[in-house]
DNA sequence: GCGATAACGATAACGATTATCATTTCACCC
DNA sequence: GGGTGAAATGATAATCGTTATCGTTATCGC
């Protein structure tokens, strides 16, 4: 059972009151500034918590780098959470919708990346036996 | 001016003799395995240097975590490189697509994740003057 | 109030990556 | 064929975001 204790409380208010994509050194700064003594553990320990419950979302962005064969046509990633498979795949339709779709914003593509979790066939007949 | 250094050409021939996607702890392993003797800083430097001549393609995928409310419908991101501007968009057809792509595959899907890279509409201005 | 448990905060540890720097290799020129 | 300068190498230190540790503190149910 979790608390929703008064850093918690903290961390969620300041997320609920802006529209804003937090980083967890965002926070820590954004509190203590605002008078709070917060330690950066315990906002990691936070986010993670209120995530789980659902009160707040993430979003993931790119870091760790793999690296493959450059003779290939683009393609896509799913990417099996259990064993870690990597399967490509490749859709026109997908691909034109994401630049009319950035066009409409006003955004200039250079790249863009379509990552889909989930289990693979193995691994999902697996959980149910 | 890059050179294609012993080093390099041993990653090239370990990545393009292959299907997998690799990073680069991989990648010394492999080629220590393999006999030859190469320091790990080598092989980030080859990995980068590859990928920019277009010898190598590269996925990055998710580490870098960004918490955002949670009253919010299911959305995908824009993000500028130049100033970091995240910009959300939300697209059916896609998401339909995804999930269709996703069972042609026999993945079960848990989540996924889109995230555009470019430049926004202002950086793109910036850019042209 | 008391005991169990969850959370806290400071800090150490961690893993992936990048920077540093002295040394080595290569391409090119005379 | 030796000399020169740019680029690459490898060992290692440094960095960055994150997680683990651990002793202390707060909270919940009784």
């Amino acid at each position: 059972m979790q608390r929703l204790t008064a850093q918690r409380q903290a961390i969620l208010d300041l997320i609920n009151a802006s529209n804003r994509h937090w980083d967890a050194d965002e926070v820590v700064r954004a509190l203590v500034d605002a008078g709070a003594s917060i330690g950066i553990a315990t906002v990691y320990r936070g986010l993670a918590a209120l995530e789980t419950q659902g009160l707040i979302d993430s979003i993931q962005l790119a870091d760790k780098k793999r690296y493959e064969r450059a003779d290939k046509a683009h393609h896509d990633h799913m990417i099996c959470t259990s064993c870690g498979l990597i399967e490509e795949f490749s859709h026109d339709t997908i691909e034109e919708l994401q630049l009319a779709a950035a066009a409409k914003k006003g955004f200039r593509l250079t790249g863009h990346q379509l990552v889909m979790f989930g289990y693979c066939s193995q691994c999902a007949k697996e959980l149910k036996a």
